[in-house]
DNA sequence: GTCTATAGATTGATAGAC
DNA sequence: GTCTATCAATCTATAGAC
C-alpha cells in the first residue's frame, strides 16, 4: 500500500519507453532496467504489462480529460446565463489547450504528450481498448456542443471535422517537442503558446467554412 | 524471376495485417499462414521481414507520391502560363485526393490508405525510416508551393499548418472504412467524393485564415 | 521454389528463497 | 517487496532435403 517509489518509477519509465518506441516494441526488460528495479517488479506491482499500460492513462489522460469536460462546462454554464450557445473558438480551445499545455513541463509529461499523440492513431487492440473508453465521454461532449454552435452543418460534417482536428491535434503531440523528429525542419520550435493559438485559429477556421464550395479537380 | 503468385499473395496478406496489428504484432508466421505459403518463403522472397515491409511501401507509397508529384508540376505550370501562382486549393487538393482515393477500390488499396495513415504517427524506427524517405521529397515541395500560394505566412506558420492537414488526412486515412472504428458512430459513412471534399475545404480553411487572432484563455 | 526442422534469441510471466 | 532462476511460448531466420 505505501507510496512505493518503485511503482512510480516505473510509470515512468514505461511511459518514456512506450511513447519512444510503441507498446509492443518494448519489453518488460527494457522497462525494469530503465527504471532500474528488478524484472519480477512490474508483475508484483500491475499485474500484466496491459494492467501497466493502462495505469500509464489512467494516470494522465484520465485527469486530462476530466480538466477538458470542466472547461466544457463552464463554457456551456456561461453561455447559458447570456441565453447564447458557446462559440466554436472556446469549445475548441477547451479541447486543444489541455492537451498541448500540461501544467508543469516536466519530462514524463513531454513523452506522455507524444504517447497520446500515437495512441490516437495506433491500433494495437491494447492501446485501443483503453484509449477508447477514456475518450469516449469525452468525444460524445465535443459533438454535441460542437453541433449547437454550428447548427447549419449537418451531422456528418460535424464528425469528420471533429475527426480532423482530432487528426490535427493528434500530429501535433506527436511531433512537438520530440527529439524523434528533429530529421524534419522542425529547428523553429515555437513555444506552446504560440503553436496552440495557432492550432485553434487553423481549427476554428476549418470548422467554420460553409459547406458545398466544391470546386473542379484538376 | 517470374511472376511469382507466392510474391503476390505474401506482400497483400502483409499489407492487411500490418495495417490492422501494427508492424510489431504482426509475425512471419501470421503473414504465411494468412498468404498460404510456407513460412520460409517471406525470407527467400524478401529476405527479411523489414524487407518485406519496405516492398509494402514501395509498391504503393512510391506511386501514390509520384502521382501526387506530377499533379502539383501540372498546377505550378499551369499558374506560370498564366503568371500566376497555384491557388491554395488546388496544391492541397493534389496532396489530398490521390491518397483518398485509389484508382479502383480494391481490398488492398483499402488496407494500404489505412496502413499509411497508421505509419504517419507510428514511430516504430522500422516504419519512421521507411515512411520518411519517401515523404520527404513530397513534402519539400508541398512547402514550397504552400509558401508561394501564402507569402504572407511566415514559414513556421506554414510548416505547422501544413502538419495540421498531414494529421487530418492521416487520421481520415486511418478511420475511413476501417472495421476497427465502427464502435465510433461512423455509421454514416460518407461517400469519398464528399469526404474529399469536406477534408479539402476544411484545410484550406484552416491554411488561409489569417493570423494573430488570439482570443482569451478560457 | 517449396518444404521440414531447428537454431538461437527473446518474450511475458511466475515460483520460491530471502 | 525484492530478488534469482527459470519455464513455456514465441519470435526471426536459416540450413539442407526435395
Amino acid at each position: 500500500m505505501g507510496h512505493s517509489d518503485t511503482k512510480q518509477q516505473i510509470l515512468n519509465a514505461a511511459e518514456s519507453l512506450f511513447a519512444r518506441e510503441g507498446y509492443q516494441a518494448t519489453s518488460m526488460r527494457a522497462i525494469t532496467e530503465s527504471a532500474r528495479v528488478n524484472l519480477a517488479a512490474v508483475n508484483y506491482h500491475f499485474g500484466s504489462k496491459e494492467a501497466l499500460f493502462e495505469a500509464i492513462f489512467e494516470r494522465r489522460l484520465r485527469p486530462l480529460n476530466e480538466v477538458r469536460q470542466k472547461r466544457l462546462k463552464e463554457i456551456r454554464d456561461e453561455a447559458r446565463r447570456h441565453g447564447l450557445t458557446p462559440a466554436t473558438r472556446e469549445i475548441l480551445r477547451a479541447f486543444i489547450e489541455p492537451a498541448l499545455r500540461f501544467k508543469e513541463s516536466r519530462k514524463g509529461e513531454v513523452d506522455f504528450t507524444i504517447l497520446i499523440g500515437r495512441s490516437f492513431i495506433d491500433s494495437d487492440d491494447t492501446a485501443q481498448k483503453i484509449f477508447f473508453r477514456l475518450m469516449k465521454p469525452l468525444s460524445r461532449v465535443m459533438l454535441e456542443m460542437l453541433s449547437e454552435a454550428l447548427p447549419e452543418l449537418p451531422r456528418e460534417a460535424i464528425f469528420w471535422r471533429y475527426q480532423f482536428v482530432v487528426g490535427a491535434l493528434a500530429r501535433t503531440m506527436r511531433i512537438y517537442k520530440n527529439p524523434k523528429f528533429e530529421s524534419m525542419k522542425v529547428n523553429h520550435e515555437p513555444d506552446v503558446d504560440s503553436l496552440i493559438d495557432s492550432l485553434i485559429s487553423f481549427a476554428v477556421a476549418g470548422m467554420e467554412t460553409p459547406i458545398g464550395q466544391k470546386q473542379s479537380a484538376v
